[in-house]
DNA sequence: TCATCAACTGACATGTCTGTCAATTCGAGC
DNA sequence: GCTCGAATTGACAGACATGTCAGTTGATGA
């Protein structure tokens, strides 16, 4: 096997030697992929077929199944790139914060960025109109337990009252989190980007250290 | 047309004088709608068919379209149903209410008793995993916007910072009460009724009166 | 006992989505 | 120009949900 071998990348590599058909197939697949994006962000994951798939990237049906073995794998496409990006950027909002109130005020800012940039994807991944509500939790369930973790350490230390739990704290985030980003992303003109973010950020800080906190 | 014709009522006057007929028929509609809400909580609308339902309610297939005129129709009766009583129980909590803060605690209470006495009702409505989706907005919309109002009176009168955007918080409470409820229903093990009612008050109060609250 | 009628039955016609496959197109290499 | 094979085509068969309807059941009351 050699060093260049063909990858199952969705991403083709442009720099490689390809030949027309394997260019074209590429452009096939990726015309799908976005017709399949724009599709389910529109109508929901069960009011779109794969022939109304097909069809609106030009192709025959048949063509559908040449490049995904059914409508639910080009689902899971879609939603996996998504919510791969979307845990990249969060991952690195995680690192560069340094102090507790930078980190969460900057993880809220990539959440809401995120958003910003790909509101097709966060229709299809949270708004209550389409389907694929069973995907969204894993993200937003990392986020939220680590937000709890930080809490139980609090309430031990001390620093938190103990009428917050951190499980259910969580839960009321993962909600907050996954309503106000479709709501804001369905039309950015609602709130700029900055309230929304300040008030995410507001909410988690003042769940977290309640009333005797400095005020900002 | 008499005084007592009969009535489209889906609930029947068991002391007004009934044939066996009207008996039966309403014996079989009242099946239909209990059949309908334990499969759609166990399996989501649409992997639950008229004739699933028909089925698990001991009837023929037509027999269902005898009493709905189609599947919509009998998910529309459950949904609307539950919401009416859950309106009307957050109703009662906001008119017992005297003070903001004890208004908060009661409608937090009864969404939570709500839930916990309607587990299949909240399944349906508010859960992830099956599809009501488009129907739970209304009452907590309603709620929400009531949050938001009381939230920009403070703003105007300067006890609330301004980087909390009424909307936005609104937005927020909506996501938090229909994530937590659900979560809850799912299993009432997994926190107790008290524990959830507190921490979904505080965070309302403390996202309403941040910092400078008394504590309590 | 019998006629009536609402409730019920379940086979079926209809429409829709799915995934397949034999035939066709078209670029690559000879 | 010709052959090979990958990509594509679109008609089609199978599966399934829906809603209907002619026929059956059983309570009622004459």
């Amino acid at each position: 096997m050699s060093v260049n071998s063909s990858q199952n990348s969705p991403i083709p590599n442009p720099s490689a030697r390809t030949t027309a058909g394997e260019r074209a197939r590429a452009t096939t697949r990726a015309r799908l992929l976005e017709s399949g994006r724009t599709l389910f962000a529109e109508h929901g994951l069960h009011r779109v077929t794969s022939h109304d798939i097909a069809a609106h990237a030009g192709v025959a049906a048949g063509t559908f199944y040449n490049h995904f073995r059914d409508k639910a794998a080009l689902f899971r496409e879609i939603t996996n790139e998504a919510l791969t990006e979307l845990t990249q950027s969060l991952e690195a909002a995680a690192e560069s914060g340094t102090d507790y109130r930078q980190g969460v005020r900057q993880r809220a800012a990539a959440l809401v960025g995120f958003a910003g940039e790909n509101r097709e994807l966060i229709r299809i991944l949270f708004s209550r109109e389409t389907d694929a509500t069973t995907v969204q939790s894993d993200v937003l369930q990392q986020m939220a337990s680590r937000a709890a973790a930080v809490r139980k350490s609090l309430i031990d230390e001390g620093s938190m009252p103990v009428e917050i739990d951190p499980q259910v704290f969580g839960q009321a985030l993962i909600g907050m989190w996954a309503r106000v980003v479709a709501w804001w992303a369905e039309d950015t003109d609602r709130a700029s980007r900055e309230v929304v973010i300040e008030t995410l950020t507001q909410i988690q800080l003042n769940g977290t250290h309640p009333a005797h906190n400095d005020p900002l």
